[in-house]
DNA sequence: CCTACCGATCGGTAGG
DNA sequence: CCTACCGATCGGTAGG
């Protein structure tokens, strides 16, 4: 019986909200999920809340910890970027940014923080590699649109596990820069 | 004190699942919202999932009967379906079928059909209409690519209360058509 | 269309 | 990290 990991937790959290959203998800499912109390979990966090921080940047930090984004090349990075985030949509079928996005509101100001920076961080990182081949405010939109086209493509997902509206937005969003 | 109708009972619940999800809209809410007593809504309809179908039919409905649909012009019709779709995400910030397509789960199977024809319904509507201009599959491939584009331009709207990306999709959906 | 209620579950805490 | 509990709220029903 070996302890419980912080990240353990925080995987497990991830996949209900993505799964169910924010207040779907409920404390006792992520305790069986993990298999602890449901007291416990709040050893570790302190409340339900806080988890919506470390799910989204646990996430992330996986999303842009792709060994080719510190490629040289704007090209190869922008790619691995773009087929990272896509690659995660299509094996999850669900963005957790966007569904907790939806589903937080003004009575949890910290998740719906969480969630700005989230997305706020995706566009800079993005806009910061496509700089490198395009002006600064072309790169922010052509970065914008891009996640818009990514994210729109998981409703297909959702709601008919149709994965090739996904990969046209792949397709579409690189052949962008590409010209 | 005349009688409460179906249809404001509906157009309430549509706002309290947009804005808060199917778990997060409670009954409670909604006969608040209508001035009824709780089990007074159990008169109009047998339980909470009923209100899904409902509510899709409506918002269908409400969007196709612009009246230049019916334009012999297939491209004055189709820039009416995607303007009236893209004024009422804007105007309302989310999409209600997007937030139902994350939030319904197998647990109810009504919900998640109705969720599914509400989108096939759109698809096949505007396909209908591009293949007066281009072949069957490339008209239900822009029909289906150009919802990705607005619906996930409602992440913008939703996160950072921005119509620019909405604005965007609109001007690259029909510019899509166009050439 | 109401009052009054049901069992189940929610997030969170006391106390060890 | 647990047992045991809190008040609040959930969807839904009985009975008038």
């Amino acid at each position: 019986m070996t302890k419980v990991s912080k990240e353990k937790i925080v995987l497990e959290a991830r996949e209900l909200f993505r799964e169910k959203g924010y207040v779907g998800a409920s404390m006792q499912d992520l305790a069986d999920k993990v298999g602890l109390r449901k007291a416990s979990l709040y050893m570790r966090f302190p409340n339900k809340e806080a988890l919506v921080p470390e799910v989204l940047s646990l996430t992330l930090d996986e999303t842009f910890s792709q060994p080719d984004i510190e490629a040289s090349d704007w090209y190869t990075a922008y790619e691995a970027v773009v087929r990272a985030i896509a690659d995660s949509l299509m094996d999850r079928k669900r963005c957790v940014g966007f569904h907790l996005a939806y589903g937080v509101g003004d009575d949890t100001p910290i998740a719906k923080e969480a969630v700005r920076d989230f997305f706020q961080s995706h566009r800079d990182r993005m806009t910061a590699i496509l700089e490198k081949a395009m002006p600064r405010d072309i790169a922010s939109i052509t970065a914008t649109d891009a996640l818009v086209r990514l994210e729109g493509a998981t409703l297909l997902l959702a709601v008919f596990d149709d994965p090739e509206a996904m990969e046209r937005a792949v397709d579409a969003v690189l052949a962008a820069v590409r010209q």
